[in-house]
DNA sequence: AAGTAAGTGGAACGACCTTCCCGCTTTACT
DNA sequence: AGTAAAGCGGGAAGGTCGTTCCACTTACTT
């Protein structure tokens, strides 16, 4: 799971690497790619020298910590195309990397840029996209996914899917579900069956993440 | 066009309102609603102290420069009303307020979200709430819109929408179309025939657009 | 035409973030 | 155990941002 991922490095210090690892990953998932560093310094308990010396560039930083999910990212094109059925496989697919947006704010900005200086997750994603187009090609064959449909609507979805989960993952975290409901709906030719839609968050819970996403966001200790 | 807005001020006092109204338009519009006060006050060519003395906080400014587009706002209720086509007036609705949003990311900004301190914008959300709720009773009514559509799909649509011009606003301006059309197909009922699906946006624009996401946005002069 | 109050911009301030340097601590090697 | 170097955190320097104060300028009044 963890295995020596930077060598050469003292016992010590690669335990601090963990450490600022594990605080931007919680900062990362809950406040977005832009908290500061001081910030991701302190609530791993190190000074920001070390954060620093580790990691000199965010671009480095995220690139570690996302990693993994770029994995997970590219581990969910894989389970999509091994899936019999092509649709199906789509559908999971496009619920899955939702889902994983929506569980962390973070990744789901990674998924809508790119960092070209990222070699580690623009592979990935590279990787991912092969898998897509072939997904696509297949999910059009069966004729229940439209045949306009293009890998830029990928791309789309992951977009919008990030404004959505920007603005509602504190007080209405669900309401992902409705709009990939939604776009599936759109995505899907005129015959196709679907899952159900998804309920509407509650009125009061979607005007308090309209409320919650002016405010900056507090940073408690 | 422009009455008398706040009464009891110097004419060079209103001139500098005026002047400073109309630099956050354009800031707000093309780099979003967290623009520096200070560069505000640098585009209107005053002091920061005359800026903070107008609008004491951020969002005084934005109730005011954004009024007028809150009006333009609610007028589209009003249209999509008045057409004669409840279903037609709806997808007319959804075009018109995403061009507004992708016309404008500040405004794009504004409408996701709420400012209960903001009496003026807020007001008009209202207004237009209501008028939204009978626009949907009737394209319901019509058959064509899904029964199971509720006006939080509209907030979701424009947080969905502010996402995505926020990421392509500069490299692929035309990409809203896009979520759309597909987000109307959603919405529609089976048998429903829709305008035609704007073509995707180019691989290589889209990429740029990821790319311009990362940057913080360079401010000129 | 002169007085007055409203209005102005610059300077100063405090909070915060980033980067870098430097004296001290801890680890790892023998 | 002892030492050399790797690693550490704090703090200084430099930047931005929003707010407030103050001496000066400007526009209205009669």
């Amino acid at each position: 799971m963890a295995p020596p991922p930077e060598p050469g490095l003292r016992a010590d210090a690669e335990r601090n690497r963990e450490r600022i690892l594990a605080a931007a990953r919680r900062l990362f998932a809950s406040d977005g790619l832009d908290v500061s560093m001081a910030c991701v310094a302190r609530e791993a308990g190190v000074g920001k020298a070390t954060l620093s010396r580790r990691f000199p560039s965010r671009e480095d930083l995220i690139n570690a910590v996302f990693a993994d999910r770029m994995d997970a990212y590219v581990a969910a094109v894989a389970q999509a195309l091994a899936d019999p059925d092509p649709w199906h496989g789509f559908i999971r697919f496009v619920h899955d990397v939702c889902a994983m947006q929506a569980a962390d704010r973070g990744f789901a900005e990674v998924l809508a840029m790119t960092f070209p200086a990222a070699k580690a997750l623009e592979a990935r994603r590279a990787e991912a996209y092969h898998g897509l187009l072939e997904l696509i090609r297949r999910a059009k064959a069966t004729g229940r996914l439209r045949d306009d449909f293009t890998h830029q609507d990928l791309v789309i979805l992951l977009m919008a899917n990030a404004g959505v989960v920007a603005a509602t993952h504190t007080a209405a975290p669900d309401t992902w579900h409705r709009l990939v409901g939604h776009l599936l709906r759109g995505f899907a030719t005129p015959g196709t069956d679907l899952p159900a839609l998804a309920d509407a968050p509650s009125t009061t819970a979607l005007y308090r993440a309209m409320l919650r996403a002016a405010k900056p966001a507090d940073g408690r200790e």
